[in-house]
DNA sequence: TTTTAATATTCAAATATTTTGATATGCCTT
DNA sequence: AAGGCATATCAAAATATTTGAATATTAAAA
């Protein structure tokens, strides 16, 4: 049995890991929102929505309420926005590191304006 | 230029979605490791191991340090660790409510077993 | 300077995910 | 019941990831 957790951690991000449905997420922390709604923010076609949700869904990360033909999305476990912020945390201290990155690499430059191609 | 800050997230959460690289970053959460180390730890090939960690160096979330031949490896981000302890969070969550449901279903069933097929 | 140990890279096959378009289902209105 | 929405599923092509074997690099040791 071993690694069967980080198997399932593993899944969990995996659901996480496409910039549609970390949009998804995003606009979800507003607060339930329906299928058409979220297709018109995302500007994609109703499939690739439905079916990105279904991702989402299959990980139990989103559940559905349904009010006649309409269903809305809500994300199940709050948690989930705790996670989506220390990633931009993370994210941001990356960014940091990454303009020192280039400004370095600009100086570098003006050296050897070969290294850069 | 819109979704590109969820595309770098996106691929950000990518790197964490394999179970080998969840397990290689809870082992770092203790400090940092050799190849090798986690070589003998993960039971796998060196190859494959290699290929992992360059993974997670690609997205900069581990550095590696040289010393002679041997290579370390630390977490960059702290924050990555608060990052996997919310998931684990998040999991149980999702662990309870899966034994609420199977337990649920259990009792369904002794009532129709033709619902577990 | 040849060998050895530790790590990294490359390549190709196997597998999985994404995308697109078409079709299906369910519910409401007329 | 027929038509029209809203949503979901399916299937095939395009793309990306994983895996494993072979090869390359680098630094130390002999």
């Amino acid at each position: 049995m071993p690694g069967s957790l980080q198997s399932f951690k593993a899944e969990f991000f995996k659901a996480l890991s496409h910039p549609v449905r970390i949009k998804m997420l995003e606009l979800l922390a507003d607060g339930e929102k329906s299928v058409t709604e979220l297709q018109t923010i995302l500007g994609l076609d109703q499939s690739g929505v439905s079916q990105q949700l279904s991702v989402l869904r299959a990980k139990g990360i989103i559940v559905s309420r349904k009010n006649g033909t309409t269903v809305y999305y809500t994300v199940r476990d709050p948690l989930v926005f705790q996670l989506l912020e220390i990633a931009r945390n993370i994210f941001n201290n990356h960014l940091i590191d990454t303009k020192d990155m280039l400004s370095q690499l600009e100086t570098e430059k003006e050296t050897d304006p070969a290294l850069i191609s």
